[in-house]
DNA sequence: CTTTTGTATGTTATATCGTAACACGTCAAG
DNA sequence: CTTGACGTGTTACGATATAACATACAAAAG
């Protein structure tokens, strides 16, 4: 393993080689079970954004593609995120214009990042009861919701500690 | 009187002048309580995103602000539009990378976003449960939130009924 | 097995969104 | 009347994202 003494996508420190595979293996579920193909650029970019843990900006996850053989070009990286984030396998964090990879790819959920403003650490986090929280507020408008967007910024455990002293 | 029996930025008619005039004297208010200044660029592109009152990106609020003798180039609006949402008077809707007034200025709101997949209309819900949901579910990882966003993607009412024809 | 059809990949080029850095003007405090 | 903070304007550039087209490739139809 390489990964880097980082927190990220949860504030705490987990085996990682572990949530690397086992995630892999239930994303390559997912995609079958759904007609679609898990192809060798999508499958890396969802590696790439699993092995570093982290939200990344898809030139970055263009670069590690393009290090891999993979074409170069904008187009590559983003077509690769696309499908991943269609098929639940990553999320978009829009206040970073980054992705991530979804950590429960396949299971009913409705994740909310929270994201620090100190170390840019992207955390997902269950938000059900967020997400019922907000069908009813839209219902009131008479509006019903497909998809949302929660984030939220604000200081992580490790850097709310420091900043304290 | 003010606060009209709509849900605000709103998928329903309402009296435009008045939400407008009147939201704008609130806005003066807010900022000179603030100690900050609502100089003329800055009021103007208020001015715009109200009498539009939909969500605009940063270069089409620009675009009127230079038809009105002001700068031209990028900055002058990104500069006003941070103004506006430093102090409350609009929001940024991350989805759509555009910007909407606040119906709201002064008062101490959550709002929720509620974006019509199909005819691209914003409204500004309250979300003061959709906040609380979010807090608990924060300090569950020990994260304490600041700001959120909370933008939900979906069929405003009017839309909803023509595709349902 | 071949053809057809739809999907995936790659490329070039360009659109869209956003910011750094600096010059100038105004105004209030010292 | 100088100093310093702030606001506006400019140029130049960086970062993010997509359109359009060419090629490859795989699954379905013949």
């Amino acid at each position: 393993m390489q990964s880097p003494p980082d927190p990220t996508l949860a504030f705490e420190r987990h085996d990682h080689g572990c949530c690397l595979r086992d995630t892999l293996a239930r994303a390559e579920e997912v995609a079958t079970r759904a007609g679609a193909r898990l192809t060798p650029v999508r499958r890396r970019a969802l590696e790439i954004l699993l092995e570093e843990h982290r939200a990344m900006g898809a030139y970055e996850v263009l670069e590690k593609l393009a290090e891999g053989g993979f074409g170069s070009q904008p187009p590559v990286a983003y077509r690769a995120l696309e499908f991943l984030v269609d098929h639940g396998l990553a999320h978009k964090v829009r206040r970073l214009n980054a992705f991530a990879a979804c950590m429960h790819p396949g299971e009913d959920h409705a994740p909310v990042f929270l994201i620090c403003r100190a170390c840019n650490a992207v955390a997902e986090a269950e938000g059900q009861g967020v997400r019922a929280a907000l069908d009813d507020a839209a219902e009131v408008a008479g509006f019903r919701v497909e998809r949302a967007n929660i984030e939220a910024l604000g200081l992580c455990p490790a850097c709310a500690k420091v900043l304290n002293e």
